[in-house]
DNA sequence: GACGTTTTGTTCTCCCGTTCACAAACTCCT
DNA sequence: AGGAGTTTGTGAACGGGAGAACAAAACGTC
């Protein structure tokens, strides 16, 4: 988030910031961000503030997102589609190597000026490129047998669109995106909002 | 999440179960699970365990899923549309009711059986259809504007998909999914990973 | 009908993240 | 050069969520 904001400032031109300005264009309380950056050393001036290209080389050295890292994607339904075509990937270090899809019939199409391959070519595929991170973008019922062979293959860090609790031996990193339950919050804070008028009416 | 578990529960012919159960499919402590359950009444029999159906349907009355919730989805590119074409928002209750563009190229344009209409349309579809929460799937410059007009025409719960902290009044609920954060907190333990092994060799 | 077993509901404790508040450090102005 | 004004970095206080542990309640068995 703060590398985010930090990499908006750069673009409207500013070169130096404040832990108060940094904070509000990212959404959180200024003593926060910087007990926050102080983990990372000390690369505020007192005084002054903190210098935005710096620091961004900084954080982005930090999380490393300096290097680029190779990903492949699984499944390529309406989700897989849009993820291959985000360009947020692309612009933060991430490199799309391949698509793959189960479905006989996707194989061959052309998304995102990349071939949809076999599901079977995911173990030389990993081994060719190096990859370490993966994409689910599968049906649930599918996602656990893809995880289990994306382990299988070597690859050590899973990001989960399926709904679905995946199970990974110790070491393997998943982190699961699961877009209509961010809706049911909002829904439910909808629902909180019209009882609660209710009762004043 | 609870929800989607016990739904999982209940496709697989189960009827009952214990705290123990559900809480290894949704991914969390037992004892936990049990404290959460307790916020909504007391819907389980002790040395029984919970009843799947009754529980559902006191989850999902409680989280106003049992309703239908009206929603548009404003800026229609690759995001845009798997977001219209996504299963997963109709069966948790979530009716797409508009998809909306300012690209007037785009208006016209069929997605997910639904036309794209133009932006402008945006505060006429809010009053017909009671709509009451949005989407937004444009690029992050177009995001706070878009946002301002949804609240004006009487959005007040956003759900945020442009790489922009919005600045909504009180009373507008607003949740963010960054994608690409997601994978950039999996790169990040991955490094550390490759660090901490270097050390070891 | 009483007792042991199972499982929920709840209390207590611990721990971690967040915020407040202030000293240290730097700049600018006189 | 010195003091006033900023702004960082960090120690201390606060709050809340998570897990352990236990009492209460239901079921089954004899």
């Amino acid at each position: 988030m703060y590398l985010r904001a930090l990499t908006s400032l750069a673009d409207d031109g500013t070169t130096t910031c404040s832990s108060e300005e940094l904070a509000a264009s990212a959404g959180v309380n200024s003593a926060k961000l910087r007990k926050d950056l102080s983990y990372l050393g000390s690369y505020g001036t007192r005084g002054v503030g903190y210098d935005v290209e710096y620091l961004r080389y900084q954080i982005a050295r930090e999380i490393g997102v300096t290097q680029d890292w190779p990903v492949v994607i699984v499944g390529i339904g309406n989700l897989g589609h849009a993820l291959a075509n985000y360009s947020g990937f692309r612009s933060r270090g991430f490199r799309v190597v391949a698509l793959l899809d189960a479905d006989r019939d996707r194989t061959g199409e052309t998304v995102a000026g990349l071939d949809v391959r076999a599901f079977e070519d995911l173990e030389s595929i990993v081994a060719d490129n190096d990859v370490s991170i993966g994409v689910i973008a599968t049906p649930a019922v599918a996602a656990q047998s893809v995880a289990d062979r994306m382990v299988a293959a070597g690859i050590t860090s899973i990001l989960n669109f399926a709904p679905t609790v995946l199970s990974v031996p110790d070491g393997v990193d998943v982190r699961k995106v699961d877009l209509s339950i961010e809706l049911q919050i909002l829904a439910y804070h909808e629902q909180r909002k019209s009882v609660s008028s209710e009762v004043v009416s």
